[in-house]
DNA sequence: TAGTAGACGCAACTTTGTTGCAATAAGCCC
DNA sequence: GGGCTTATTGCAACAAAGTTGCGTCTACTA
């Protein structure tokens, strides 16, 4: 079960042609299990028991994982960085839900937000991040 | 110029009932001179000469006024609240617009993000937050 | 199996914001 | 104007998330 995740992490990550770490490999697969987003301190917890890894390391793996594509950010108005791995064609601009009851995060992949958004004269659009909050399924 | 945002801020602050504080007034009157969503560090630059704030006051303030609902405070990726006057009817829900080179972030009134998003069965929506980010005018 | 570039761990630091509490001052009544 | 009451303020200390510098370790390559 896990150790899927960890043998699926360690082929995506050599296919980087960087070096395969520990670190990399482990966090990783920990998003790779996981169906929603999920922020530093979650990814340290699920950590725990397998490896123990510094947290300035994490930070630098997670950095370097999204550098990679192998992995987003999400960012939330609780001021905390979210993770996901990039699953299928999931990549580029999608919006995200936020539980303001739970705060759990998830990508919504049905919604783009890569519109034509109209922007005042003179304004050259890039990109739109689009957070929807609610009630999540169990919340509600 | 700047004293009549003053006397503005101060009428504005008065109908609340609450109590009428230099601090506040001339929060409320720095948000009104400006014509975008600014941070507590540009505030805090923008009082300087005319009343020295400290910093733990000047979070309150904002607080104070964003519950009283004569400003609002905008998240962004930078883990820095924004914040801006509420003119007219400017309130609800509206879209923001960040500049990725100078951070600069104005309100997209004309950008209703209240839209009723597609969500997953069970979920329930509450409200959406809507960056659009790019270049801005100047710096496009 | 040795050499080397890149990763890692640790300590210290930064930024943004919050909390507790004693001192102060706005509004109110006279 | 002068006291009273209570909300607001200033200060110090704290907290969470993330960053930086640097010496040590290790994954890969030859
Ligand atoms: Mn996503
Ligand atoms: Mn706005
Ligand atoms: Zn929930
Ligand atoms: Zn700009």
């Amino acid at each position: 079960m896990i150790s899927d995740f960890q043998e699926q992490a360690k082929a995506i990550i050599r296919r980087t042609g960087d070096r395969v770490t520990p670190g990399r490999v482990q966090a990783l697969a920990v998003l790779l299990a996981e169906q929603r987003a999920i922020t530093h301190h979650e990814i340290e917890e699920r950590l725990l028991d397998k490896l123990q890894l510094d947290r300035v390391t994490l930070y630098r793996v997670l950095e370097w994982l999204s550098e990679k594509g192998l992995i987003h950010k999400v960012a939330s108005d609780d001021r905390v960085w979210r993770f996901r791995a990039n699953v299928d064609v999931h990549a580029h601009q999608h919006a995200h839900f936020k539980c303001t009851c739970c705060t759990k995060v998830i990508c919504l992949d049905g919604l783009n937000a890569a519109r034509d958004w109209p922007l005042p004269a003179g304004y050259r659009f890039q990109e739109a991040e689009l957070t929807v909050k609610g009630l999540c399924a169990e919340c509600a």
